[in-house]
DNA sequence: GGCTTTATATGACTCGCATCATACACACAG
DNA sequence: CTGTGTGTATGATGCGAGTCATATAAAGCC
């Protein structure tokens, strides 16, 4: 299992450590929709993204949900609650098809001991999280759906965005960027749908497309 | 400087380390409404509250605030990003007359070298933290503004309410809940004059006594 | 190929809540 | 005691965005 030093605060453990890691952890590949462990569920591994991406999501009433996390690869997750031994507060669903490995939480719990670095990565990976959350928090308390989608998209293009004769890729659908700023599906289509005209993007299925990132920019500060 | 040890975390060291850190930490007494540090600055010290209560506070346009944390004595903040030498994200507003600890940054970064239980219990209060801000994310992003306010007064009650004659009291104003729940002080206050007419609160100026805890919590889950 | 499913699109209607305005009670300072 | 500020209260009004309905096009599936 190549590629466990990718991993954040893999990266400073010794070659031997680390193949000791891989011979307990198991490589599982998933498709776009799978559901790789439900909010509640007694929590028995870390989890980290090889590649591909997975979705951290409460589900509400009405059949409204919240993405709460976008995981990219290298990204850990559930890492936190299965060292607390603590079951898992929210659903894990594969974005898109992805490989993701899953680490028995005894051994991640030994790690921690044993490595004061890597338990100090994930401090600072839980605190760059809790900073982004609060982030959100402001965003969707004070900031109009609009301004909260051109943000949304901003964020999007940094974290999973893949640029393409000139203009930003974002392989996400209008029903996944609503449950990130707490919309509905019909509002964030309504804005697409203008903003494809205004030519601020180029939208296509399962797919938007940045075009003038200024433009959003200024969306976004409520300059608009 | 008596009660260190009653910081989340700095109980199980040593008597004489906990003498160091006293030497080397100010006590600083604080009013209402006082501001600790404001977001943007350059984050020089650890700060934890020793009595009274502290929020962290984002300031918005319009006048509108959002409260990202309260802050109860024995808990320490602005420690992650002392820690990291990031700028504060956030004000830390005095809430109530306080006192507080302000302990310099480099002595709070030797002793999370040192000693590995003071990180694994900041990464244990951080990891609540982010649990906590996702739960409100999902709060604000489903629920109506009469949900939210009747959760927020019910996880007040558990945080700073104390125990009165029959009734949970709690020491918060409106304008206060209004920033927590991402709403206005009208709207808030409205919901609180509708609740105290029906007896589920019986309010005052500053304060808020939850009389039917059982009726908050129904509201609080939508059945009603 | 034709059928079902999923994602996007758009209109009509409703309503929760923000906004603006005004009033009142109480705390505190001088 | 009297002014001034701060927290609470309540009404009128308007808009943003949710809800419900329907349509269309592309993707997947036998």
């Amino acid at each position: 299992m190549a590629g466990i030093e990718s991993l954040r605060g893999f990266r400073t453990l010794e070659a031997a450590e680390r193949e000791r890691i891989a011979a307990a952890t198991r490589e599982v590949r998933a498709t776009a929709g799978q559901v790789l462990f439900s909010a509640g569920q007694d929590s028995d591994a870390v989890w980290a993204v090889k590649e591909g991406l997975v979705h951290m999501i409460k589900h509400g009433p009405g059949g409204r949900d919240v993405v709460l996390e976008i995981v990219p690869p290298g990204d850990l997750f559930g890492a936190v609650v299965a060292l607390n031994g603590r079951p898992y507060p929210a659903s894990a669903v594969v974005a898109e098809p992805s490989v993701v490995w899953k680490m028995p939480a005894t051994l991640a719990r030994e790690l921690c001991q044993k490595h004061p670095t890597l338990r100090a990565a994930i401090l600072e990976h839980v605190s760059t999280r809790l900073h982004s959350a609060h982030e959100r928090l402001c965003s969707i308390a004070l900031e109009h759906v609009d301004q909260r989608l051109a943000r949304q998209l901003l964020v999007l293009s940094e974290k999973i965005g893949r640029r393409e004769n000139g203009t930003t890729l974002l392989h996400v659908t209008r029903q996944e960027l609503a449950d990130m700023i707490g919309t509905t599906v019909e509002t964030t289509i309504r804005i697409a749908s203008r903003w494809q005209q205004s030519g601020l993007i180029r939208s296509a299925r399962n797919e938007i497309a940045l075009v003038d990132v200024e433009g959003l920019e200024r969306i976004a500060k409520g300059e608009a």
